[in-house]
RNA sequence: CGCGGGGUGGAGCAGCCUGGUAGCUCGUCAGGCUCAUAACCUGAAGGUCGUAGGUUCAAAUCCUACCCCCGCAA
C-alpha cells in the first residue's frame, strides 16, 4: 500500500519504521524544525530525524491546511495517510484525499481521554489499562470511526514516559492489522459511544506543579502522570524549584508540604491525606538525585515546608 | 551572544565575597560492642580542589580563556 506518513513525536517512531518495512512509504510530513535545547537552536522533530535516517522525504509545511501543502501532499498519490502524533489539525479536504482514508493512532482507549494528552490524562485518572486506538478519521477531534484497539495494563509504576514507550511499541501491530483488513475490506468500523467520551486537554508546565493539599494517592498519581514531561515539581524553601522524578505513598500526619523525615531512603511529606515519599529528586540547577543522596548535602530536614 | 545554577577524596555538600595547616554528612576498609541490625564506639585509607594560563611571598579562594554537567525557556 502506498502510504504517506504524518507524525512528530516520538510515539510515532516505530509505527513508521513498521510501515516503511511493510508497505511503500512514499513521504513524511512533520511539523517544521523549531528552536529548542538549551542554546535555542532549530532541532528536527524525532520523527523527521527518523524518516531521514529511512531514507524517506520529509516535508514540513508550516500549515498543512494551505492550499500549497494539500497540493504538495495530494501529489504523492497516496492510497492512504496514517497520522501519529501530527500536532495539526487535518482539513477535511485532506481526509478525503485518499482512497482509503486517513487512520490515526491515538494513545488511549477511545472515547477516553480523546484530546493532546491522552496518557498523562490515563495515569492521572488512576485508569487500570491504557491502549492505543486506531481510528477512521473524521472530521471531529478524535471522534473517528474505531477500527481496532491495542491494550495494556497500567501498572503501578508506570510513568508518562513508561507508559508512553509501551504504547509506541504495541501501536504498529494493530496498525499493520488495520492496514491488512482494509487491503482485504475485512473491516468493520465501530462508531464511538459519544456518552462515555472524556476529553484531556493539552498540558502546561502548570499541571506539573505539586499541591500538597490534595490527598497523597492523587499527588503520587500525578507525579507519576508528569513524569518525564511537563514533570512534577515544587518548591523548597529558598525558592529553588525541586523537581520530583519518582516518589510513592508512605505514611505522614502534618502540614501539606511539610516535610515529616528525611530518614535514609527519601523525604517524607505529608499531604492533604496521608504522606508522600519523594524517592528521586533534582533541585534547579542539580543533578538529578536518589533523595538519600540529595538529603546528604541539603538544608532540608524534618519541619521545613514545600510548596 | 536568550536567562541562570554548578564542577572540591567513591556519593552528596561546605569552604570562595573578607587568599595563608582540606571541613561536613555518608560510603569503603580494619577492629570493638551486640542475640542481632541500615544501630553504636574506635581507628585507617582515599583529594592534580574541571583544564590551561595570569596576579601574588602564598590561590579551592582573585583575574582570563576553554571543557563538561544541570535548571529555566522552547
Amino acid at each position: 500500500m502506498k502510504i504517506v506518513f504524518l507524525g512528530t513525536g516520538e510515539i510515532g517512531i516505530p509505527s513508521l519504521t513498521a510501515l516503511t518495512a511493510a508497505h511503500e512509504v512514499v513521504a513524511v510530513f512533520t511539523q517544521p524544525d523549531r528552536p529548542a535545547g538549551r542554546d535555542l537552536k532549530l532541532r528536527a522533530s524525532p520523527v523527521k530525524e527518523a524518516a531521514m535516517a529511512l531514507g524517506l522525504p520529509v516535508l514540513q509545511p508550516e500549515k498543512i491546511r494551505t492550499p500549497e501543502a494539500v497540493a504538495e501532499l495530494a501529489g504523492f498519490g497516496a492510497e492512504l495517510i496514517v497520522v501519529v502524533a501530527y500536532g495539526q489539525i487535518l482539513p477535511r479536504r485532506i481526509l478525503e484525499l485518499p482512497p482509503f482514508g486517513c487512520l490515526n493512532v491515538h494513545a488511549s482507549i477511545l472515547p477516553r481521554h480523546r484530546g493532546a494528552s491522552p496518557i498523562h490524562a490515563a495515569i492521572l485518572a488512576g485508569d487500570p489499562e491504557s491502549g492505543v486506538t486506531i481510528m477512521q478519521m473524521d472530521a471531529g477531534l478524535d471522534t473517528g470511526a474505531i477500527l481496532r484497539v491495542v491494550r495494556t495494563p497500567i501498572v503501578d509504576i508506570d510513568t508518562a514516559g513508561s507508559l508512553h514507550d509501551r504504547l509506541a511499541e504495541i501501536a504498529p501491530a494493530g496498525l499493520l492489522r488495520v492496514i491488512s483488513d482494509l487491503e482485504h475490506g475485512a473491516m468493520i468500523p465501530e462508531r464511538q459511544d459519544e456518552a462515555r467520551a472524556t476529553y484531556a486537554p493539552k498540558l502546561s508546565k502548570e499541571d506539573g506543579r505539586i499541591d500538597w493539599s490534595a490527598p497523597a494517592v492523587e499527588i503520587a498519581r500525578r507525579i507519576r502522570g508528569m513524569t518525564p514531561w511537563p514533570g512534577a515539581f515544587t518548591f523548597l524553601p529558598d525558592g529553588r524549584m525541586l523537581k520530583v522524578h519518582r516518589a510513592s505513598l508512605a505514611k505522614g500526619e502534618g502540614q501539606p508540604g511539610e516535610v515529616i523525615s528525611v530518614a535514609g531512603e527519601g523525604i517524607v511529606v505529608s499531604t492533604g491525606t496521608g504522606g508522600v515519599q519523594l524517592d528521586e529528586v533534582q533541585a534547579a540547577g542539580g543533578k538529578r538525585l536518589p533523595a538519600a543522596a540529595f538529603i546528604r548535602g541539603s538544608a532540608v530536614t524534618a519541619g521545613v515546608r514545600l510548596a
